[in-house]
DNA sequence: GAAACGCATTAGGTACGATGAATACAAGAG
DNA sequence: CTCTTGTATTCATCGTACCTAATGCGTTTC
């Protein structure tokens, strides 16, 4: 998205990761840097350097006499932005999709509740402001104003919690509610009940309402599960 | 721990990615490659290929006339094997954990609760089996055979929740659990309510119980942020 | 004072040669 | 016939030299 392909490598890697993370070469494939080099019409000092950063996210592994072996899946780094990215783009998007969300509900939940201690004054306030543009663009066909406050709501809340891991969490979140709207089927309007539970959620945080801000979260996330149970079996 | 130096380019990022990451180069900092080539005794191709990984974790940003700068910690991608290792090695160690042991507390009750459901005869048995041998290992000094029981009982219940977010945490949990009993004062022997917490764990996933599974997790991961507390302020 | 320009600087890219390590395979010893 | 040992192949790995491209910054110009 915003990486675009800066330098050649960034061209090659858009082309291999993509391709790699959508199974095109089953686990144990070999992949040789010269001929990958020709391929792609880059230099080998290139493709090194492309080979080096999918090594760093644990998709492939290159030996000496034997080539670039392409590991298996469950070796992978599933938690680096780029493979995500890759993933939701590729095949097995909507188990990706489920992946994800089921973070979300493990994750926000605690989230929000360390949020509702920890949160400043003026998170509190950002809060309250994206819970009421969400009011304000939940109906009559608004859902891309709709979205930009849902997700900028997740984010403030990620990074309230107070925790650096959280509150990296805001990306994956960004893309899975960008997801949501965008490629699958969603409803005209948003659920009026989400909408209530978000105002609800940022009255909790303002008064430190830990275990409500975290009952809360957890009925939101709920329904993010229950939303993609109707449209994948 | 697996991935030495294997390479030039990687003793290179083993000294400086910890270097980056213990914050010996303020954010904003620059770092040119020739220099920096200069200084490990490397040829440039080989540094370029280490800054191509540290830019893959969001540690740099390398640009034209201006050098390769350090991004600030918020950007950094927290989740990368290799950057949390440099981070427990480095001197916010406690900070660190904290972060782990909230991130466990979050996403390992959730993940019992999907074990419950989806755990199969196999991983069962490995689970009540690694709970004997914590409750083997309780007692009489035999730390090192405990942890290798206890790693061994929660990386199996993140895979066998079926989710290949929490699977990947099994990595993570080891860190956490082994830098518990290494770095940091650990009690002569575990406390003996988190071993009977194991064991009806255990049972809970058997049975199925998936609520009752989620409960006893949530009051480990409780003990383990408790025993924190103790131990950091 | 602001906009346009040119230069120095630094990463980016290519090509080619040399080195080294792991593997496959063959030859030898028991 | 099996196991060990030696050898050749093959691929990644590393280094060097040279060129290109972009861009920050100081200078000039209007």
């Amino acid at each position: 998205m915003t990486t675009g392909g800066r330098g050649l490598h960034g061209h090659v890697l858009e082309t291999l990761g993509p391709a790699i993370t959508a199974g095109d070469y089953p686990p144990g494939s070999v992949l040789r840097t010269d001929e990958l080099a020709q391929r792609f019409e880059v230099s080998r000092s290139v493709m090194r350097e492309a080979v080096r950063v999918l090594e760093s996210m644990y998709l492939v592994e290159s030996r000496r006499r034997v080539g670039v072996t392409v590991r298996p899946k469950s070796e992978w780094n599933v938690y680096d932005p780029q493979v995500i990215r890759w993933r939701l783009a590729g095949a097995d998007r909507p188990h990706q999709l489920r992946s994800l969300t089921v973070l979300r509900s493990a994750i926000e939940p605690v989230a929000a509740g360390l949020a509702a201690r920890h949160a400043t004054a003026e998170q509190c306030a950002e809060l309250t402001e994206c819970a009421l543009g969400m009011v304000a663009t939940s109906r009559g066909h608004q859902l891309e104003g709709y979205l930009v406050h849902d997700v900028a709501f997740h984010r403030v809340i990620l990074k309230a919690s107070g925790n650096e891991m959280f509150a990296r969490l805001g990306d994956v979140v960004a893309e899975v509610l960008s997801g949501r709207t965008h490629h699958d089927v969603m409803f005209e309007d948003p659920d009026p009940a989400a909408v209530t539970l978000h105002v609800q959620l940022a009255e909790a945080v303002r008064e430190g309402d830990a275990a409500r801000a975290e009952r809360l979260t957890r009925e939101i996330t709920a329904g993010a599960l229950q939303e993609l149970d109707v449209l994948a079996p």
